[in-house]
RNA sequence: GCGCCUCUAGCUCAAUGGCAGAGUACCGGACUUUUAAUCCGAGGGAUCUGGGUUCGACCCCCAGGGGGCGCACCA
C-alpha cells in the first residue's frame, strides 16, 4: 500500500506518449472513432495520470447484441472453425459484447483477450490481416488489463475448442488507470478484500458466487411468501423506544424535533401494528442494527426477515420456515446439504425437537423448573463452574440465556427446533398453556447458529403491559439490554390484535450456511471496519485510503 | 476490552542479524491458435509507523496503527 502522493512516481505507465496523433491534446481529444475503412477503431491513451481528466471521450454507451454468457452459448452451439468461417475473407459482425478486459495475450500477427461481464467470461480475438495494421497494433499494444471494451465481431471455434469472437470492430469504452488485482491470487488481504470489495468480486470468483446466492435467495425468500399471500410492508428504522429483541441500539438525534431517537433493533412491535390493522400476514426483509461486539457470527448492522400471520401459531411457523429453507437451499444450491467448516449440515433430514429446559438440564445437570429465581440460578452456575463473574448479571432470563449459550447451542450442530423457552426470555411472546412457565417459542439452530427465532404472539394487552414492565423494572436494576416499554404498542393491543405467530430469519446467517462462508462479512458486501487510517495523517504510510 | 498471529515492489510471496529477491502487473522487444500464453530486456522498495539494542536490523526489544483468529459481549 502506499499513498497517493507516491503513487505517480511509481507509475510510468502513462508517461507514454500517446498512441494515436490526437490522443494527447486536451483541446483535440481523441474520440475512438471508425477508422478510414470504418472497421476498427483507434486506441484512445492518456498520457499522464496526474491529468484528471481522461483526454479522450468515451462514448456514453455501446449497444450489445448480448452478455458475454449468452453470446459464448450461441457461439457455442453454433461456432465453426476459423478457417471455414474466414474462408473467403472476414465475415461481418454478427454480435456485439462488452466487458472488462482481464487477459490480453498478444502473439504477433494474432492476439487472445478474455472479457468479464455481469454474466462471466468470453473470449475475443483480433488477427492482423483483418483490419488495418496500424490500428492493430494500437490495440495489441494499448489495451490492458481492467479497460472496459467493446467487441463487434463474429463467432468461431478455435483450433483448441474455445469458443470465440472475432473481432471487427473494438471500442475503447473506458480505462483503468489502476492495476488490477493479481490475475492468478486475487486479492487475498482480507482488508483489501472489505474495503476495497470492488476489487474482491472481480479478482475473486468465490466471492462473487456468495453475493450472487445472497440475491438470488432473497429473490427466492420475496417469492415464496408473495406466493403465499405475504404482504411486504416497511416500517420505522428511527424508534423512539427500542424494542423487540435483547439488545443495546445505536442511538441518534433529530434536529428539527431536538430529540434522540434508536436505530431499530428489530420491527417486531411495528409489524403486530401492521396486523391490528388489518394486513393479516406481512413481512419485512430489512437491516437491524445492534451496538454490539464484532465476530464471525455477528454483524452490526444485520439483514433480518420477519413475517407475521395471524391466525398462526408457532407450530405452523415450525412448519413453514422448515419448507422454505429447504425450498430455497435447493432453489439456489441444488442440495439440501452444505459444507460449514468441514462439517456437512444435512437440511433434508428429519429436524429434531429439543425441549430447552430438557437440554439445559442434560447438559447441566440444573433443572430450570425447579431452580427458578436469579441468585439461586447464579449459585447453581457458579457451583458448577460453569461461568464466573455473573455480579452485574441481574436478570434471571439473562442468567438462562447465558447458560444455554454456554452449555447447550454449542453442540447443537445438525439442524433442530429448540422449543419452550422459559419465559423470562421474551416479553413479548404467548406463555404455553399447559405450561405457563415457557413460552410457545423455538428457534432453528444450526452449527452452533440461531438462524430462526419464532413464537405464538403475546396479544393480551394486561399481560403485555405486565411483562414490559418487568423489563422496565429490571433495567432500572442495571440490565441495559432489556425492552423499553411503548405506550403506542399497548394501545394497538388494547384495540384488538388476531391471535398469530411470527418468524425472524438472519438472512446474513443462513447466506453464510448457504455458501459456505466462514465469516458473515464474507456475506455483506461493505462490512463495518475499523476507520481507515487516514492518507493525511502525519507518518502514516500503510493501508492509506483510496479517498477518490 | 484482553490474549495469540500477521503486515516486505501495484498484487501474490521469499530473504541465519551482513549489498532486499522471485512470480505477476507495468514499460521496451520477439512471436500466426493462445488459455495464468511463451521468450528476451528495463524500471519499480521510508521492509506499517515511532523509538531502542547492535559495528551492522526486514529479522531482536519496547510503544503505536491496520488486519485475522480466540476470549468476553451478543442474534
Amino acid at each position: 500500500m502506499q499513498g497517493r502522493v507516491r503513487r505517480h512516481h511509481r507509475w510510468g505507465r502513462w508517461r507514454r506518449a500517446p498512441l494515436t496523433p490526437t490522443a494527447g491534446h486536451p483541446s483535440q481529444p481523441a474520440t475512438p472513432t471508425s477508422s478510414a475503412d470504418g472497421r476498427v477503431r483507434s486506441v484512445p491513451d492518456h498520457n499522464d495520470a496526474d491529468q484528471a481528466t481522461p483526454r479522450f471521450s468515451p462514448p456514453g454507451r455501446f449497444p450489445i447484441s448480448g452478455t458475454l454468457a449468452e453470446v459464448l452459448a450461441l457461439t457455442e452451439a453454433g461456432g465453426r472453425p476459423h478457417e471455414e468461417v474466414a474462408a473467403d475473407g472476414p465475415p461481418p459482425p454478427t454480435d456485439a459484447v462488452a466487458g472488462r478486459v482481464m487477459l490480453w495475450r498478444h502473439m504477433g500477427k494474432r492476439l487472445f483477450g478474455t472479457l468479464q461481464d455481469g454474466s462471466g467470461r468470453m473470449q475475443v480475438s483480433l488477427f492482423r490481416d483483418e483490419m488495418d495494421p496500424e490500428v492493430y497494433r494500437e490495440l495489441a499494444k494499448g489495451i490492458r488489463m481492467g479497460d472496459f471494451i467493446g467487441v463487434e465481431g463474429y463467432r468461431y471455434i478455435t483450433g483448441k475448442g474455445e469458443p470465440t469472437l472475432g473481432a471487427r470492430e473494438v471500442t475503447v469504452l473506458q480505462r483503468s488507470l489502476e492495476p488490477m488485482p493479481d490475475k492468478w491470487a486475487g486479492v487475498v488481504d482480507t482488508d483489501v478484500r472489505y474495503r476495497k470489495r470492488y476489487l474482491d468480486l472481480l479478482g475473486n470468483p468465490e466471492s462473487r458466487q456468495r453475493f450472487l446466492v445472497r440475491s438470488r435467495l432473497i429473490a427466492f425468500i420475496r417469492r415464496w411468501l408473495d406466493e403465499r399471500g405475504f404482504l411486504e410492508v416497511e416500517t420505522p428504522m428511527l424508534q423512539a423506544a427500542a424494542s423487540g429483541a435483547a439488545a443495546r441500539p445505536f442511538s441518534t438525534h433529530h434536529n428539527a424535533l431536538d430529540r434522540d431517537f434508536y436505530l431499530r433493533i428489530s420491527p417486531e412491535t411495528y409489524l403486530k401494528r401492521v396486523v391490528a390493522g388489518g394486513f393479516d400476514r406481512v413481512y419485512e426483509i430489512g437491516r437491524n442494527f445492534r451496538n454490539e461486539g464484532i465476530d464471525t457470527s455477528h454483524l452490526q448492522e444485520f439483514t433480518m426477515l420477519e413475517w407475521y400471520a395471524a391466525y398462526w401459531d408457532y407450530t405452523d411457523n415450525m412448519m413453514a420456515v422448515r419448507d422454505l429453507i429447504v425450498a430455497a437451499l435447493t432453489e439456489v444450491t441444488g442440495s439440501t446439504t452444505v459444507d460449514h467448516d468441514g462439517v456437512a449440515l444435512d437440511f433434508g433430514a428429519p429436524w429434531p425437537v429439543i425441549d430447552y429446559r430438557t437440554a439445559v438440564r442434560e447438559a447441566t445437570g440444573i433443572d430450570l423448573s425447579v431452580v427458578v429465581d436469579v441468585d439461586a440460578l447464579k449459585a447453581e452456575i457458579a457451583d458448577r463452574g460453569i461461568a464466573d463473574d455473573l455480579g452485574d448479571t441481574v436478570s434471571y432470563g439473562a442468567l438462562v440465556d447465558l447458560l444455554y449459550k454456554r452449555t447447550v447451542r454449542p453442540s447443537l450442530v445438525q439442524p433442530c427446533f429448540l422449543v419452550h423457552h422459559p419465559a423470562e426470555l421474551v416479553p413479548l411472546a404467548r406463555r404455553n398453556d399447559d405450561d405457563p412457565s415457557v413460552l410457545d417459542m423455538f428457534q432453528v439452530v444450526v452449527a452452533g447458529w440461531e438462524i430462526v427465532k419464532a413464537y405464538s404472539e403475546l396479544v393480551d394487552p394486561i399481560e403485555q403491559e405486565e411483562r414490559l414492565l418487568e423489563q422496565v423494572r429490571l433495567r432500572e436494576a442495571g440490565d441495559d439490554e432489556t425492552m423499553m416499554m411503548e405506550d403506542d404498542f399497548i394501545e394497538a393491543m388494547r384495540h384488538g390484535m388476531p391471535p398469530m405467530s411470527g418468524l425472524g430469519l438472519g438472512i446474513d446467517r443462513f447466506v453464510a450456511l448457504a455458501t459456505g462462508a466462514p465469516t458473515l462479512r464474507d456475506v455483506v458486501l461493505f462490512p463495518l471496519l475499523r476507520e481507515a487510517p487516514s492518507a493525511t495523517d502525519a507518518g502514516d504510510a500503510a493501508g492509506a485510503p483510496e479517498v477518490d
